[in-house]
DNA sequence: CAGTGAGCGAGCTTCCGCTTGACTT
């Protein structure tokens, strides 16, 4: 029988489809791009119109191997993979590299769905369309730039500052980001502000509550900004005025507030939430989202429980909103679910929206009903998932908020006084239906006020002057940079994840004991020398403006080729002007310690394996060691169990592969994969080490060995409960 | 699994964006 061969990007997404469809289909996976640049040069022929060569990388050679094969037997190929910029050049790439004879190019067809659904597939299939060229040119151009900037930008930093360093479109303004947050906090000057909180409670006896506390917020009618009172001085003043003063209620002002649940998750939003809420980095969000959406092992074959984790989007499709609604009023009641589904509009700058938001996959499968088969972290994950999807479909919680007024006058007006009336306001909050809280709870300060009427007096019991400063600007952790580099239309959600570690392996930015990112001597030397010399490249709107181009490029407006050479010649030419114009500027930090060979000072170099300790007397003096403070953060401060004498610290082979040795190395040549546990192995008396498996013997000749104990589950839950962003 | 930094000039480092494996305990 005829077969039709489906392309899609993720195997995944492969066995979904195959489902949907008859077995007349065939469906295989690209694992993404097939075809690229190559990596050991520049691949594109600056002099030839900027002619790009691809490449089939080892990785993809398999895959295209397979998918050739297929495309022998198939009577046609169906290209599904994903709508947008990078789909459309990887739909051209198969079509470059498949080899297809000039029949099969014929019958080959391009379809699109942004739902997994039966029906959105199905749909697709009977609306094939042409490779749209411009969307592809559009990818070749952001492809070739990004290119062009990271691997001529590169070399001028090795050869400027020191080897191994990298520079790009999105790396690059993220270190910007981080190093221009430091120096804002460097500059930082705290200010001194003062606040007067008045601790009250009515003239005439009430039930609950008998006490409340209002806030200085107007002096003689003008309202107090934040620096209004300055000092403790003009603190006191105000509280002297106020002996004596009649106290009583001038206005009371009662509204219905309400408020919206938040959108289902984007990868951006997820790896936000799941910082704020688990102290998950975005590294461990996308792995155990992964883990969620390949599949879990649900007794009868494995199940996906979410949507694809990679997207910008925040669509759902009808199927899983009608689901959600019948989730809801099966479970809460009907007053929890909405007559129509609330829809979401994708804001975020530069989005292409080829995947639903990321959601569970079957609202029926709640975080309870699976939790046996989930560890602690797929489930914590999941919980968070399934709870921000079905909160999206609940209603507006509702809030009674209170605010009163209650005014002070003193009459005469006192001699010195500085004003005659004051103003406190006290805001109370009640919630009057939860709504979407009930499943998504975020920290709300309810705060029941007295009944109280207009003109009625109110006691003062303590009058608090509060001194205050205002704070630092904070440093960026990784959510809130992923947060910052989305606004600004930088990077994309496959990227968020690795852009974290990329500035870090660079050396540009390290994590601080908060895990909130610091800009390193090479990060401040490297963005300066960038923005100095190439502020076009660092430039923040920089991505932005490209999209413009890019979006130009793919509505036919432009070429890719003039576009890429209009930024391309200045570029150049600015390159080779300070290739020879700017100086070597590696930073020179020193050291407090003194070479044992020569007496001159040590000072820290860069190498091949980052940064160590060496002579300032180099070459002379070839004295080198490790640097100190590196080996005492890397000093587990434990004795070498093999020679007792040493410490055992972390260190790392030439391929980064972490191990733990002897600080004495190498008088002691101990060296093992794991961490020593201190004791020894009841069989052969070597030291036992913990490796993620579970605890060994560190000898090679032993087989002692004890599993680690089984995940535990999971008994008292408190999430928890921020408030969510805008 | 144990070194680095100048350079004689060997060979190497590097981008962003798609997508998962391949080693082993």
């Amino acid at each position: 029988m005829a077969k039709h061969l489906v392309i899609v990007e993720s195997p995944t997404k492969a066995k979904t489809i195959s489902r949907f469809l008859g077995a007349d289909f065939i469906i295989e996976s690209s694992y993404g791009h097939i075809r690229d640049l190559p990596a050991y040069k520049l691949g594109v022929d600056t002099a030839n119109n900027f002619e790009p060569q691809y490449v089939i990388s080892r990785r993809s050679q398999p895959v295209v191997k397979k998918l050739k094969a297929g495309a022998k037997e198939a009577d046609k190929i169906i290209l599904a993979t994903d709508e947008d910029r990078e789909g459309e050049a990887i739909a051209w790439h198969l079509i470059q590299a498949l080899g297809l004879t000039k029949k099969q190019l014929e019958t080959t067809e391009r379809i699109v769905f942004h739902e997994i659904t039966k029906k959105a597939i199905e749909e697709a299939l009977t609306h094939p369309r042409p490779i749209d060229e411009r969307l592809v040119s559009a990818q070749q151009a952001r492809r070739i730039l990004d290119r062009l900037v990271g691997y001529q930008l590169s070399p001028f930093l090795w050869k400027k500052v020191t080897r191994g360093l990298s520079a790009g479109r999105v790396q690059s303004v993220a270190v910007r980001l981080i190093v221009e947050r430091e120096r804002e906090i460097q500059a930082f000057k705290p200010q001194e502000y003062w606040s007067i909180i008045a601790l009250l409670s009515p003239a005439e006896e009430k039930t609950s509550p008998v006490e409340f506390s209002a806030n200085l917020i107007k002096i003689d009618n003008v309202v107090l900004d934040k620096f209004g009172i300055q000092n403790e001085k003009e603190a006191k003043e105000i509280v002297a005025d106020l002996e004596g003063a009649e106290w009583k209620v001038s206005t009371i002002e009662k509204r219905a507030v309400s408020k919206k649940p938040s959108p289902p998750f984007t990868t951006s939003t997820l790896q936000q939430e799941a910082w704020r809420r688990l102290r998950f980095s975005a590294k461990q969000t996308m792995l155990i989202a992964q883990q969620l959406y390949e599949g879990i092992e649900l007794g009868e074959g494995p199940v996906g429980l979410i949507t694809y984790m990679r997207t910008d989007s925040v669509n759902m499709s009808g199927e899983a909103l009608a689901a959600g609604k019948e989730y809801i009023e099966t479970n809460f009641g009907k007053n929890y679910a909405l007559p129509s589904p609330r829809i979401f509009k994708t804001k975020s700058k530069g989005a292409q929206e080829a995947h639903e938001a990321i959601r569970p996959t079957d609202p029926k499968l709640d975080p309870e009903s699976v939790r046996q088969y989930l560890n602690r972290n797929q489930y914590r994950l999941y919980d968070l998932v399934w709870k921000r999807f079905i909160a999206t479909q609940m209603p507006d919680a509702l809030f009674d908020a209170t605010a009163i007024d209650i005014g002070t006058s003193k009459s005469p007006k006192p001699q010195h006084a500085r004003a005659s009336h004051y103003t406190f306001r006290s805001n109370g909050q009640i919630i009057k239906f939860d709504g979407f809280l009930k499943v998504y709870p975020i920290k709300i300060g309810e705060l029941l006020l007295p009944e109280l009427k207009k003109d009625e007096g109110v006691i003062p019991k303590e009058l608090k002057p509060g001194q205050h400063y205002t704070d630092p600007p904070s440093r960026f952790t990784e959510a809130s940079l992923v947060k910052t580099l989305e606004k600004f239309g930088i990077g994309r959600p496959s990227t968020y994840a690795p852009i974290m570690s990329t500035i870090q392996d660079r050396g540009y930015v390290l994590k601080n004991d908060e895990k909130r990112f610091q800009p390193t001597d090479i990060g401040f030397v490297v963005n300066d020398l960038l923005v100095e010399h190439f502020p076009v490249v660092v430039d923040i709107q920089f991505t932005a403006k490209m999209e413009e181009e890019l979006d130009e490029i793919a509505e036919g407006k432009k070429e890719w080729r003039p576009v890429i050479k209009d930024f391309y010649i200045p570029f150049e030419k600015n390159l080779k002007e300070k290739f020879t114009e700017v100086e070597k500027k590696t930073p020179v930090e020193t050291t407090d310690e003194v070479c044992e060979k020569c007496g001159k000072p040590m000072i820290v170099r860069y190498g091949r394996f980052g940064k160590f300790m060496a002579c300032s007397g180099f070459p002379d003096c070839k004295n080198a060691k490790s640097l100190k403070s590196v080996e005492e953060k890397q000093n587990l401060g434990m004795a070498c169990p093999k020679c007792v004498e040493g410490n055992v610290i972390v260190k790392k082979t030439r391929k980064g592969k972490i191990f733990f040795g002897c600080s004495r190395y190498p008088d002691c040549m101990f060296a093992a994969w794991g961490k020593p546990t201190g004791e020894k192995c009841p069989k052969c008396e070597n030291p036992l080490i913990e490796t993620k498996y579970g605890i060994k013997c560190n000898s090679k000749e032993c087989d002692y060995k004890m599993k680690k104990d089984a995940p535990q589950a999971d008994t008292a839950e408190v999430p928890e409960t921020t408030d969510t962003p805008e």
